[in-house]
DNA sequence: GTCTATAGTCGGATAGAC
DNA sequence: GTCTATCCGACTATAGAC
């Protein structure tokens, strides 16, 4: 119980061992992954994660900490923006149909490259199927206003109240069509012989999704939904 | 290496550490499950485990492969059926949309069911995210038929090859949206305040996924994919 | 603040009685 | 075929030198 709290400058010691853990539990869970990888990683002696982070669970949710404040977040200045832009006024289907594509696409993009499948998101992805105490953090700080923000641009189109529970049911299955390519990414891979998702391959899958997206959404835009002439 | 292979008539603690497993290794990963969980919660000794299976791992392959023959396959059935039909005659594009229903309808069944976020839904979203080589019985025996049936299906209604490329990665954008109400539960669940999967709120995800669907696709049956009038 | 050495715990596999 | 007892390795956290 040791715990050196906020220990002042945080070193050196410190920083490399969460860029070392960011790497591990990427490829590890919590159980999997072992104090000597992680200072073996970071190029530190072991007894620094007890020292540092009180435990290996503190080390876990320091990265977790600096996943959420600084990687990860290329969709962050994105979200913020159309949040602004949706309390000043209501944009018109037209543009909140370009602003999830607009979330979607930075999403994707992210989503997509290579270094994502082994690092934070698969950290994420098991902290939906088998929460911990991360969880929440991860879930209000990032899921949260994603989600509820591709809610109320939907909300735009479908002329719904954006807390309506079918239209975040629609959210979820919409947010579903990208997170496939992670959580199903292994299947994908193998049905059509991929090795890795290289640059022709994103490209692919950004217009499947693109066309897909268009065909639910657009049709709704020309003619509102739910009008029955 | 004393294994002793596939001792007869496997009498009767083989079969409770594969219940066991089932329950335990839904729970905890393969590094996360310890022999003595496994072997209380199947009222057994914990040397049982290397005599029957050679080691922990044994085991765990024994109960993917008990997941693939007994549980889990209350879809193989309609897939099959459908498959038949497929081999006999091209069935019309709004015979295909029933059928994506059908398979798709089942699988939100099997996928929704309490038990299944805890048992081996768990066990498969994991072997899809840190493949083991347990994937490859996974994916051979359970994904890649269901899989290629709805590509089938779908060629029908896009009027495409069955093997198109796009095709294929709409396929998966389409079962991503079933997918996501496993792989992000804990998001779904905290967004619309649900405490778990009940009647109710099942009844409303399929009804979700259903209109998407009939969004997506009965267009498509009405005026022929891609043709530009 | 960082290291080495080590204590203390736990897990998996084995040996051997019944 | 099933049990108890035990070995051995690996892990986390602590103690204490520098």
């Amino acid at each position: 119980m040791t715990n050196p709290i906020d220990a002042q400058p945080g070193p050196d010691a410190r920083q490399r061992l969460i860029e070392a853990g960011l790497e591990i539990f990427g490829i590890f869970n919590l159980e999997g992954a072992t104090t000597r990888q992680l200072a073996q990683r970071a190029g530190v002696n072991q007894a620094a994660i007890p020292y540092y982070f009180g435990g290996k669970e503190g080390l876990y949710l320091a990265v977790i900490e600096h996943l959420l404040t600084h990687k990860a977040s290329r969709v962050r200045p994105l979200v913020l923006e159309i949040r602004e832009i949706l309390e000043q006024k209501p944009p018109s289907p037209g543009e909140a149909l370009a602003g999830i594509k607009t979330i979607f696409g930075a999403f994707l993009q992210i989503l997509l490259e290579d270094k994502a499948t082994t690092t934070w998101a698969r950290i994420i992805m098991r902290e939906q199927m088998q929460p911990t105490k991360a969880f929440d953090l991860i879930y209000e700080r990032w899921i949260r206003p994603v989600h509820e923000t591709v809610s109320a641009l939907l909300a735009v189109i479908l002329r719904k109240k954006a807390t309506d529970p079918s239209l975040i049911l629609r959210t979820h299955t919409l947010v579903g069509q990208i997170l496939i390519f992670l959580s199903g990414r292994e299947t994908i891979l193998r049905r059509l012989k991929w090795e890795a998702y290289n640059e022709s391959e994103r490209k692919q899958i950004r217009k499947a999704v693109f066309d897909q997206l268009d065909l639910i959404l657009q049709p709704l835009i020309e003619r509102p939904a739910r009008s029955r002439p």
